[in-house]
RNA sequence: CGGGAUGUAGCGCAGUUGGUAGCGUACCACGUUCGGGACGUGGGGGUCGUCUGUUCGAGUCAGAUCAUCCCGACCA
């Protein structure tokens, strides 16, 4: 369970599982491994979902929906997809309840029993190839390129709040063309779009690149993705995007008639992000002080406190904060005016760095005479007293400098933990200090397993972007030869 | 699913050899406070995770079960 943060001299070293708590995002819920998103938590959620879906909007998608349950026999058309989920779906077997016979509560009504289970989507490829067939004959129908807002479950061992949860929200792409290289194409821009979000908005840097074969999504030919480093040096998977071939057409026989008036299979994508980039975001920046959240995807730009003896002062205090709340919102900013008269300024201040928003102005009457006020920004803990004039303009300002300092705070530890490697002695050394090693690695499914097992690392991709590094060499593990070096590191 | 730990007030915890539940904090009221997590006084709030046993009597002992956390295996 999570700690109470009260004291100011505890310790925060906890800071993912007991700030994400008490930072009113999330909390454990009845139900095993499933979230209470709170409404501040979920407000980053909704920034997310806006500015990614504004994106996808963009790059020419539209979004569409499809059901909640998946026929068993669906799921099972497709050999490796089963294979890959079948272990963590929760399955609906009845749909009814009675009144227990014996007079203890509702039970099982065992006359309701389905005809054939359904299972709650863990992902929906299934399902949808089931319904493009319906929506596919002929060419003129690609590219189908739809995406889908939905909840999914996967029934995990172990759960891990915001990175593992049993339900969580996330978006599917699943895209429709005619041509393998379209396919690939557009596998390969939805990828980039997730790096551009991470990287612009949630101010993480990422690695593109294609996993290894044994982290591939189950039924894909191939699985980009984006990993991102945590504080303590650990990957966390971000994003995928795969080039799904023709296995889930041929699975549920969607061919279309091309120009020249043949039966072809069409080429397939899917793609998505979750609420573990909420994990991501947190773990990323966080300090001892709470969350760190970068402008463009926070609730609250501005908090503004008060600092007050009397109710005239509060009056005259608060008059002025209207007065440059309205000015900064003209900016296209949210302010939050915290004019809570049962505490103390202190607590206030401590209270909203916990939330990460990003600045805080402080007025009190020495400022209101003045013509002054004290400026702070969480992402450096510092505070300046500024005037008050141009208000609008200096928060605008300082939104992108904290939206730049952030991510070049993440970008210059990522740089600092990431490293060549050569020997195997080397590698094992700083896979525990908790660094991305770029190294050597003989392409076999077999030198993987061993060095997972070894060292816990696994490949986290072959790098597609700057970090792409062509190059003669050795294995590091087996000394064979290799052409480039991948990224190993341990992962959440 | 294996190994370990824990379930008592919203949260964090105490509860002795079994005798019918307490502390801190939060909450409510009043007063004093208010430029970095205030203080005083008074007050409200608990089927002790659940079930079954042992007992005159169970928060306490036994068994089962559920859940949570940590470590493995599995995964976004």
């Amino acid at each position: 369970m999570a700690k109470e943060l009260t004291s100011r001299e505890e310790n925060y070293s906890q800071w993912y599982n007991d700030l994400v708590v008490k930072a009113d995002l999330a909390e454990n819920s009845a139900v095993r491994g499933c979230m209470v998103i709170k409404p501040y938590g979920y407000a980053i959620w909704e920034k997310m979902h806006d500015v990614l879906d504004r994106m996808f909007k963009q790059t020419g998608h539209q979004n569409a929906y499809f059901p909640l349950f998946i026929p068993k026999s669906f799921l099972s058309r497709e050999a490796e997809h089963v294979e890959g989920f079948a272990k963590e779906c929760a399955v609906v077997t009845h749909h009814r309840l009675m009144n227990d016979p014996n007079g203890e509560g509702v039970v099982v009504d065992p006359s309701a029993k389905l005809e054939e289970e359904l299972i709650v989507r863990p992902t929906s490829e299934t399902i949808i190839w089931n319904t493009y067939k319906n929506w596919i004959t002929s060419w003129r129908d690609l590219p189908i390129l739809v995406n889908q807002w939905a909840n999914v479950v996967r029934w995990e061992m172990r759960t891990r709040l915001f990175l593992r949860t049993a339900e969580f929200l996330w978006q599917e792409g699943h895209t429709a063309h005619a041509t393998a290289a379209e396919a690939i194409e557009e596998a390969t821009k939805m990828v980039n779009v997730y790096a551009d979000f991470a990287r612009n908005y949630m101010a993480v840097p990422v690695i593109v690149g294609h996993k290894s074969e044994s982290e591939r999504f189950a039924g894909a030919i191939d699985t980009l993705c984006i990993e991102a480093m945590m504080q303590d040096g650990k990957a966390l998977q971000a994003g995928t995007s795969h080039f799904l071939g023709q296995n889930f057409d041929k699975a549920f026989d969607v061919q279309f008639a091309n120009k020249e008036g043949n039966l072809e299979y069409v080429w397939a994508t899917s793609w998505g992000v979750s609420t573990r980039l909420m994990g991501a975001l947190i773990m990323a920046h966080s300090d001892n002080n709470g969350l760190v959240l970068p402008p463009k995807l926070a609730p609250i730009h501005v908090v503004m406190v008060p600092i007050f003896k009397t109710e005239e002062e509060h009056n005259a205090i608060v008059a002025k904060m209207e007065e440059m709340k309205k000015e900064i919102e003209a900016k296209g900013y949210t302010v939050k005016i915290d004019d809570r008269d049962n505490l103390r300024p202190g607590f206030k201040f401590a209270e909203w760095e916990l939330k990460g928003v990003p600045s805080r102005i402080a007025i009190g009457p020495r400022d209101l005479a003045a013509g002054t006020l004290e400026l702070a920004r969480r992402d450096t803990l510092t505070k300046e007293t500024v005037e008050e004039a141009g208000i609008g303009e200096k928060i605008a300002a300082l939104m992108d400098e904290i939206q730049e300092n952030i991510y070049k705070k993440a970008f210059d530890f990522r740089e600092s933990h990431t490293i060549k490697v050569d020997t195997w002695e080397e590698f094992k050394e700083k896979i525990e200090q908790g660094y991305f090693l770029l190294c050597h690695w003989d392409g076999t499914a077999e030198t993987e397993a061993k060095i997972q097992e070894e060292t816990k690392a696994t490949i986290r991709c072959i790098p597609t972007d700057s970090f792409v590094v062509e190059e003669e060499g050795k294995c590091v593990y087996s000394g064979r030869p290799s052409s480039r070096r991948v990224v190993f590191a341990k992962a959440y």
